[in-house]
RNA sequence: UCCCGAAUAGCUCAGCUGGUUAGAGCAUCUGACUGUUAAUCAGAGGGUCGCUGGUUCGAGCCCAGCUUCGGGAGCCA
């Protein structure tokens, strides 16, 4: 094919008269001469001239909303006042047609649920543009913030047979015929027979596999995708969702906050730095949205403000025990207008808790550690009992405001003793885990790590308000389309 | 899975206490205009009122079940 200019390149230069071929999709066709042209380098598109009187009038028929076209011509300074550059058409192709009686995108503005239905057309949207051309930088960022410390990309596998992590409910793989299931004489299903001998599933999380690495590699992380078979339908979660999960070795709670933190505000700012115009046309939108909102639900910040609120304070860290204390004595819980009045100490805080503390009390994110061990896992490393005897474990959460849980991790529990306790008390098999345990018997160290929810990220950053319009394409309760 | 709400034109929505031929804006089509900015102006076409059943002389509207979507909760990242 022809050579083509990417037309976020063409919008940056200065150098007129230059000939040029741009090929993209036609956004609008306006005034029967002006046609707007996205490529998908950038949010913005260029405005293509074409002579109207020497032009094929069936060729101009043909530029509706969505055809593909290539336009060459010379590269001029607009006469008009919506752009600074525009291209004088000299040649015009139509590399593909959209019927603009059937094409579902019009220049107008549709719903996100309606978009949702029309997920492999809505990359072509100003918000999914802005949204996904994030979403890459982020995990770009990702990358290059682990790399640049040292750390080692670890690929744990998708297909696990562990299921001890009880992170949630597994998909199971099988390549068992489900009409003729092959039984074991007590009428329970042969896994001999199965793909892998053994009944196996889809992964709920790396962190097992990644304690392994870190015990050799020092730092490593993982990043890759994560299923969770849980009948969850709410606005942040996903049955196919990516994950970011950092394991460290010679890493204690403070050591594994920091670098959570330290991670955190690396990816806004690099957001920030890299998206300036995805996130300047997220936070217009977000703004023209709040003013369809009542007064008392509009939020304070607009979107930059509220990245930039985020890297110039510290999160607040606190643990457990003193959140319950500060919300014990609240104005909601006094005043009985919490669901879950908080009573005592021991159980877990529900969102409404969790939204009072960062987006009431602290009005920033807040780092909650040292729950009490009942709630928590088995890998999680035990405390010393407090002084009323209370046991809790070096976990960590970091809640973000309109997000929730962002983070979730712990030091591990590196001593073998109080591992096998722990896993007995919680019937986890340790035959099954042996491998696992490997790691405590053979030069056990302190380490320490975290999960990020990617999409979550992606969620906060973009000021986008379902999970489901952060990721290309969703996987939730019924809905595996595309 | 539980609670609440919604489903009417391609999209966003209105539709009164159950009553004649179901409306608007945008989009689409036709024409006009020709430096427009989601162009503008004039006109036209476009509906199994989510599905199934019920109540009624009569249902878009009331009732029941189902489906899907949205919001919240739980689970969590």
């Amino acid at each position: 094919m022809a050579k083509r200019t990417r037309i976020k390149d063409l919008l940056n230069t200065t150098e007129f008269g230059q000939q040029v071929t741009v090929m993209g999709w036609v956004k609008t066709f306006r005034n029967n001469q002006f046609i707007s042209i996205n490529d998908g380098s950038s949010i913005n598109n260029i405005q293509a001239v074409v002579d109207f009187n020497s032009t094929d009038e069936s060729l101009l028929k043909r530029l509706s909303t969505g055809a593909a076209v290539s336009v060459s011509g010379e590269l001029v300074a607009s006469m008009g006042k919506g752009q600074r550059v525009e291209i004088k058409v000299s040649g015009l192709e139509i590399l593909g047609d959209s019927d603009a009686d059937k094409f579902p995108l019009q220049p107008k503005k549709h719903s996100l649920e309606f978009l949702r239905e029309i997920a492999h057309l809505r990359f072509r949207t100003n918000t999914f543009n802005a949204v996904f051309k994030v979403r890459h930088a982020l995990a770009y960022a990702v990358h290059k913030f682990f790399n640049d410390r040292g750390f080692v990309y670890m690929h744990t596998p998708i297909i696990t047979a562990s299921d001890a992590e009880g992170a949630g409910e597994m998909f199971r793989v099988s390549t068992i015929d489900p009409d003729n299931i092959p039984r074991n004489e007590d009428g329970s299903i042969n896994y001999k027979e199965d793909f892998f001998g053994k009944a196996t599933n889809l992964t709920v999380s790396g962190q097992l596999e990644g304690e392994l690495a870190a015990m050799a590699f020092g730092d490593i992380y993982t990043f890759g995708p994560t299923f969770r078979a849980e009948n969850s339908n709410t606005t942040r979660h996903l049955a196919e969702f990516w994950m970011i999960e950092p394991e460290m070795a010679f890493y204690d709670l403070k050591d594994n906050m920091d670098l959570a933190e330290e991670l955190l505000k690396y990816l806004i700012r690099y957001a920030i730095d890299n998206c300036s115009d995805e996130l300047e046309f997220l936070s217009t939108r977000l703004q023209e949205e709040e003013k369809q909102k009542p007064q008392n639900e509009r939020s304070e910040f607009d979107l930059l403000a509220k990245l930039n609120f985020c890297l110039d304070n510290d999160f607040e860290r606190l643990t457990y025990t003193e959140a319950i204390n500060i919300l014990r004595n609240s104005k909601p819980n006094q005043k009985k207008q919490f669901k879950y009045l908080i009573e005592g100490w021991g159980s877990d805080l529900q969102s409404e808790h969790e939204r009072y503390l960062v987006e009431k009390h602290f009005k920033k994110p807040v780092i909650l550690t040292d729950y009490p061990a009942g709630i928590k896992s088995f890998y999680m490393r035990m405390n010393e009992p407090d002084a009323e005897g209370r046991q809790t474990v070096a976990a960590m959460d970091i809640l973000f405001p309109g997000i929730g849980e962002i983070v979730g991790g712990s030091q591990r529990e590196e001593r073998l003793d109080k591992l096998e306790g722990r896993m007995a008390d919680l019937h986890i098999p340790a035959e099954e885990m042996s491998w696992y345990l490997d790691t405590r018997r053979f030069g056990t160290a302190p380490h320490a790590g975290f999960g990020l929810g990617f999409e979550r990220l992606v969620l906060f950053v973009t000021g986008m308000t379902n999970i489901r319009d952060v990721i290309p394409f969703p996987r939730t309760p019924k809905n595996a389309e595309f």
